[in-house]
DNA sequence: TTCTAATGTTACAAAACTGTAAGGTTAGAT
DNA sequence: ATCTAACCTTACAGTTTTGTAACATTAGAA
């Protein structure tokens, strides 16, 4: 959702947003933003804060109190008091004007990705080739099937995911299962390796763990 | 980690940073720069791309196969170009030299924010009060004391954590346990509010779910 | 104060999870 | 080509998790 007052940035920023496959919306009625914005319930506000007749500060402020949105303040200039107050307003980031589009479309694909997976359950997902994994619930979708993981599962998962295409060792898995193995029978993490295996076939995922004997795994 | 080749910089980077509770290292040896850092394996690196008889650029890529420790790149330049292509080599931001101290530090703020959050389980954790909750293993830590909490109990309090001081309503917390509910017991979810709520007083915190009576449950 | 719908507690059994053991398979060194 | 350590699979039983039911408590409206 943009929040600004010209109408030919407004414009222009709805262009380049849809160009790059976001949605925009134009908050047209400044007198009930509030109102408005909890009814769209936008991904991400880009808030002007220098709107005539229109307390940006107060509104953010007004804003978290109900919602987490994530906001990007727009300041026109790049005293960093502006920027520190916004910021103390719980805006998620700030750019100066006049911006340079590219810059802005990373700071919006870095809010996104900060606040996603910052806590938002229902949006927590991270994705690997075709599948959706959300990481509090542990559920992988791919298409229209889903598969629950258990929580062993899920830790390896996850623990591969984040380090795709590199190899993972057996101690390091060991180690974030059981906190370096007290009494663990080695092959424990062998089972569970190959339940998680069975679970990713059954969506069609036959081989992506990958074995390398005597080094560990690779999810690739 | 600091990798800069002007001392001067070096200098003032490093007090900036402890000043800030951060410690800093500053990379001398330029020859065995990859070597050094997987040594040292440092939280974030500030990396200088010009720097005169070192790659920045390749050394960034290297380091890229073997690991995926944060990386804010420092050009001279504003151009687009400089900034795109420290990114598609794997920079996580960059920021153009001269930097202003307090931009810097948001900016190392909001890039550890992100890749902590990103999946490195070890240091995924948030805090509430004194305790930490260790999102993807579901274990919630005070002091010494650790308590395992069930699939259920992670969901809910993830979500209640997320949406602090603010009220949850019943439904929310039904719809994100089962979906909306197909034929779960209504009871169901009070009991597992009530399990939480019970591993939470284990560890001293009454009373922080608070139930506001036909509106739903609120976190304090 | 009284009443009642909303919420809380406990016990229990079905279901899910998980480590172990026993035996099978395989990559890669010799 | 052979051998063996490393890894995989399966079945099983102990343990944990979880929804249900039955009953208890409570906030707040009247």
């Amino acid at each position: 959702m943009i929040i600004e007052d010209e109408e030919l940035i407004c414009n222009e920023l709805s262009k380049l947003l849809k160009n790059n496959n976001y949605e925009a919306i134009v908050l047209k009625d400044f007198k009930n933003a509030l109102k408005e914005i909890l009814t769209v319930s936008p991904d991400l506000i880009l808030l002007d804060i220098n709107i005539p007749f229109l307390n940006g500060e107060a509104l953010l402020q007004n804003l978290r109190k109900e919602s987490n949105i994530p906001v990007i303040m727009v300041t026109s200039n790049n005293s960093e008091i502006d920027e520190a107050l916004s910021i103390s307003y719980g805006a998620d980031d700030y750019i100066t004007k006049p911006y340079n589009p590219n810059i802005l479309l990373l700071r919006i694909g870095a809010v996104l990705k900060r606040t996603k997976t910052n806590y938002n359950l229902k949006e927590n997902e991270l994705v690997y080739k075709e599948l959706k994994f959300d990481i509090q619930k542990g559920i992988i979708k791919k298409g229209n099937r889903e598969i629950e993981l258990t929580k062993n599962e899920m830790i390896i998962f996850s623990y591969l995911l984040n380090h795709q295409n590199k190899i993972v060792t057996r101690d390091e898995l060991m180690t974030i299962l059981w906190d370096n193995s007290e009494y663990v029978n080695e092959n424990a993490l062998t089972v569970n390796i190959s339940r998680l295996r069975g679970k990713l076939k059954e969506i069609g995922y036959e081989d992506v763990i990958d074995t390398r004997k005597g080094l560990g795994y690779i999810l690739s």
